[in-house]
DNA sequence: CTGTTAGCGCTTTCAC
DNA sequence: GTGAAAGCGCTAACAG
């Protein structure tokens, strides 16, 4: 306690001298650094940057700061910067997804402050994980075209790895129940996975081409139905995707819905307002992100609240663009 | 220099200890950090986080690292987080914008380190910048506009910062130029700027609505073509808000190009693969990130270029929805 | 309760 | 050349 005075004249010549307190000097005196450790594979897909955007606000109220790592989906750029984070003492670390490697994993686990792991789902997560399950997801969504009564059901995919294959697995389990599973009708261009039997159709459906792009969407729609003639419906492993399949329709001149249904995933907010809209499934994001830290906030407050699974679950948003069943009509924004 | 065989137990002693160098106390005892602190406005926009892959890739052959920090387009908080950034000693500094606070830009001024400013142009620098004329954006596209013969040409946005009202004056000075400006034309939801007499257009058009949506673009046809029915093009602030034009003209059967030219904002992936393929102006996102963190790199290794402004420039992508006059035949995708 | 001092784990410098 | 010692700017634990 000071004098008002005193203080005043203090923050002064603090503001004239320009003094910052050095922080790290401040990380290394006490043990706390309040730099949350965030590794995402990719900023190019929207995806990880609506996580993002749930971090930074989940974080905003607290004195905590992100430390942002780009793992570009490599397994060993993620070791490296995990390595390279854990030796900043953060707070807490986020990682996404659960195909970290085994040295990865262990440096996590010996690592004493919480982490969570983000976007998927397992039993055996490093310390906690909040996210929701793809297959789920691929399930969701191929049962709601079977019910809307499609029958020739694709699958498109710019490039499969271990979460879009769950979904894919989804697809196909859905197209099981009902026998009407067709392999031909899966169009991926890049396959990634450390366990290339998580892929369930022929590499024979393999071509090359970019990874996430509205033109590959165009160019999957004629694949599939140079092989399939009576393809009716797709399921497309992201929203870009799904709208460059219904401008090919377009282009085509094939109606949307009654001709061709198409599903997107992750509910962009683009889908809601194409003509006709496109159903999508929605992907909790901004939640995953703000759940994410909120944990970690209770953990380090110390009121840990000891779940360790946290599934966000997902939801297939109908739209227009599978309204096969019902009439249309004033249904369409 | 020590025996192989030491070096080998010593790493495996190591491996085994788990031991990491601590950073905190490696950037206290030395003055170097290797921390770039990068300040962006959002991570909603895709845009600026086509930046922060420039960054990153350009970081990656470094042992440079990123600490980022979102600003919201918040003027305090922008200064809250420089102060926060600027204690912990990075190596440089990127920010987005010119519109720093007095204060904020004391801090950077006062920094000893490379201090780069993104994504716009000024003459007179914190340090450097990369980046391109908004102003010039919109004039080309405006202009590319009135040469494809159109004449009536709106102008839409759903928030008009200091940045996009650039773009606005740019649209506003090629039609008065061509002596067919009319401001009932601007669709503007929302005006963020510290000279509200940035913006080129009067109150009355504005009214309130999302900030960067495809529905908005819907709306904003519909509202223009309510004011002027004899619009005929429209330059967009965003691709996306340029999709929702594109659907809404769709809904209504009016021809694109013929009828309606349109041109988007960015010229991100999405709008080459629409049917019709978007006109959009390519902003140099990427280049920007890898060209700031390039000039930070040949600041710190101290071969300075000494260049403290750079222009990227921009480019009008000329698609099929502004191809009045051309015949369309074999132009399209 | 206030003022002082001993480190935090490195890098750098200075003797040897 | 190698090895010991002196800080970097704070925080925390101590004594007054």
């Amino acid at each position: 306690m000071v004098s008002p005075d005193l203080r005043q004249r203090v923050a002064k010549a603090v503001a004239e001298i320009g003094y910052r307190p050095n922080l790290n000097a401040r990380a290394l005196a006490s043990i706390r650094t309040n730099v949350v450790g965030v590794l995402v594979p990719s900023l190019t897909q929207h995806i990880f940057t609506d996580v993002l955007r749930g971090i930074y606000d989940g974080l905003q109220p607290t004195k905590l700061r992100v430390l942002l790592g780009n793992t570009h989906y490599d397994d060993a750029e993620e070791e490296r910067l995990v390595g390279e984070f854990l030796g900043q003492k953060p707070s807490a670390m986020i990682v996404s997804g659960i195909e970290q490697r085994p040295a990865t994993r262990k440096m996590l686990e010996q690592f004493d402050q919480p982490v969570i792991q983000i976007m998927d789902l397992t039993d055996d997560p490093i310390d906690r994980i909040v996210g929701f399950s793809h297959f789920q997801a691929g399930y969701l969504a191929t049962r709601h075209l079977i019910e809307q009564g499609y029958r020739h059901i694709g699958f498109g995919a710019g490039w499969v790895n271990q979460r879009s294959s769950g979904r894919m697995k989804g697809w196909r389990r859905a197209l099981e129940e009902a026998g009407i599973f067709n392999p031909d009708l899966a169009a991926v261009s890049i396959v990634q996975s450390t366990r290339p039997e998580d892929v369930p159709v022929a590499p024979t459906n393999k071509h090359l081409g970019e990874s996430t792009s509205a033109l590959n969407g165009r160019k999957y729609l004629c694949d599939l139905l140079e092989r399939e003639p009576r393809l009716d419906a797709m399921f497309c492993n992201n929203d870009i995707l799904a709208l460059g399949v219904l401008f090919e329709a377009h282009a085509r001149g094939i109606a949307v819905p009654e001709g061709l249904g198409i599903v997107g995933f992750n509910d962009t907010e683009v889908v809601s307002a194409s003509h006709p809209s496109l159903t999508s499934v929605r992907t909790p994001r901004y939640e995953i992100g703000l759940r994410a830290v909120q944990e970690i906030i209770k953990v380090l407050e110390g009121r840990d609240g000891g779940e360790r699974v946290m599934d966000l679950g997902v939801q297939v948003m109908v739209r227009a663009s599978t309204m096969k069943l019902e009439t249309l009509a004033g249904q369409e924004m």
